[in-house]
DNA sequence: GTCGTCGATGTGGTCAGACCACAGAATACA
DNA sequence: TGTATTCTGTGGTCTGACCACATCGACGAC
């Protein structure tokens, strides 16, 4: 039916005109006119073959990227939760960008911590810097801090941990910075997990954690950003120095 | 041959034992074990897929996302540049990533460019603080300023610009942040270049900008990076500032 | 009339097989 | 010896066929 010489996508601008390629430009072309957006649903994957002269192998390949980079989110059977929807949801693209990077040694583990520690610094800057009478949203934050009081074990409170960084920057309000340190934090998180065995005494380095992200919490509170700042480098960097001898083997090799 | 029924993948875990994610942990379990490197090559697509019990279409699947998230480089005909090939190249997958996002409003423009601002800071203050004796290599962005001298196409300028501002990232050694700052830039390069045609001047706006790289490098080989940093944000919030009027039409629509 | 069951329908998920284009290697031939 | 041809192995694509699943609607029991 479509063809099979001449290829007519109209787009071999740059150097592979492969066909799902072209599936994902016509989806991001629509995704940019707003003709598609988040909560709108694709059409059928068969129609969409059809329509764009391509298998629906392609289509399905297109598809699989967006989902991967959290711009759809798919659903069997039928009803309203079915078919592919836009969602555009980065954490989970990034968070598998990242970990997968690391996993191939395109990340070095200290390049990932040495931004999360940049990223972090700018989240309490940002949040200390606010009108108080316009201030973020600090109470999620607050409520991790107070689950982390009880007895957890580390997974958990690690976890939670996450969580309550994740909770400052959603709260500084910028997407990008908040699916990055999604990410970030993501892609080490087995590190960290692996790193706290290791730890001399988990219970004591729980203690100093705790009392740490609620000296961050409080100066953000109190609008002193070069204390959060502090705090903050000194929170990150010093748990990972304090776990680093076991792990951390970096693979810089950058070859083709 | 495989399973038809009881689907033998041995990775349930989390809740959806996709074929194409099985073959994608275990492409990560083998690059985490270093059992897989940049450089080297993937198994065929068919040996792969009998090998892991799953239709060839599923390890596609794996392989497309692992080619978009710029993990590997796939290649046809036979020779050593054939077959897929690790790479562990970040930035094209980030620049996707991003581009997509901000298509699908998951990313404000104000957002992606406020993050910008944050690592661009983050990088000349990394590179001031450097030692003088092992100082980062500034020679690359260096030439490229030299080369943003000659008379040259607003989309000609743009995109030195862009290699100027990731020269410095590189220089600063963080891969995740020249990722970052790779796919950030690109994600808003259709915007920077649709505004440049609303300047007042474009040539005046390209003198300025020339001078603001000038002092930017001038002040990191300074090692004053206080003064890095303000030249730095006035130079990218100024731009942006100056060409917002037509565009950045923000969709932070985040239902679903 | 109401409610439950059970097929019809439409969706993504997967598999299998068949081609094609491509690039290098092996071979045949002049 | 050198060139042309064929072979082989790779990814890229298409097609068709299933399956699992979730909803909807018709039908019958109550």
């Amino acid at each position: 039916m479509q063809a099979t010489p001449p290829q007519a996508t109209p787009s071999p601008a740059t150097s592979a005109p492969r066909a799902w390629q072209s599936v994902l430009t016509h989806i991001e072309g629509r995704l940019l006119a707003g003709d598609l957006a988040p909560g709108d649903r694709l059409p059928p994957e068969r129609l969409l073959a059809t329509d764009l002269g391509v298998g629906r192998s392609s289509v399905r390949g297109a598809l699989r990227v967006l989902e991967v980079l959290g711009l759809i989110r798919t659903g069997t059977g039928s009803g309203p939760a079915s078919g592919a929807i836009v969602i555009a949801r980065p954490s989970g693209g990034m968070a598998t960008l990242m970990r997968l990077q690391v996993a191939g040694g395109g990340f070095a583990v200290a390049d990932v911590v040495a931004t999360r520690l940049v990223l972090e610094a700018a989240v309490v800057t940002e949040l200390a810097a606010d009108e108080p009478d316009q201030a973020a949203d600090l109470a999620p934050a607050a409520e991790l801090l107070d689950a982390m009081d009880l007895d957890l074990t580390e997974a958990e409170f690690l976890a939670l941990d996450a969580a309550f960084h994740l909770a400052l920057a959603e709260a500084s309000g910028n997407s990008v910075i908040t699916a990055m340190m999604s990410g970030l934090r993501n892609s080490v998180e087995r590190y960290a997990l692996a790193g706290a065995a290791f730890l001399p005494s988990w219970s004591e380095t729980s203690t100093r954690l705790r009392a740490e992200h609620r000296g961050i919490l409080a100066a953000v509170e109190n609008r002193d950003a070069p204390l959060a700042r502090t705090l903050v480098r000194d929170h990150i960097s010093g748990y990972y120095a304090e776990m680093t001898p076991p792990p951390l083997t970096t693979a810089p090799t950058t070859r083709n």
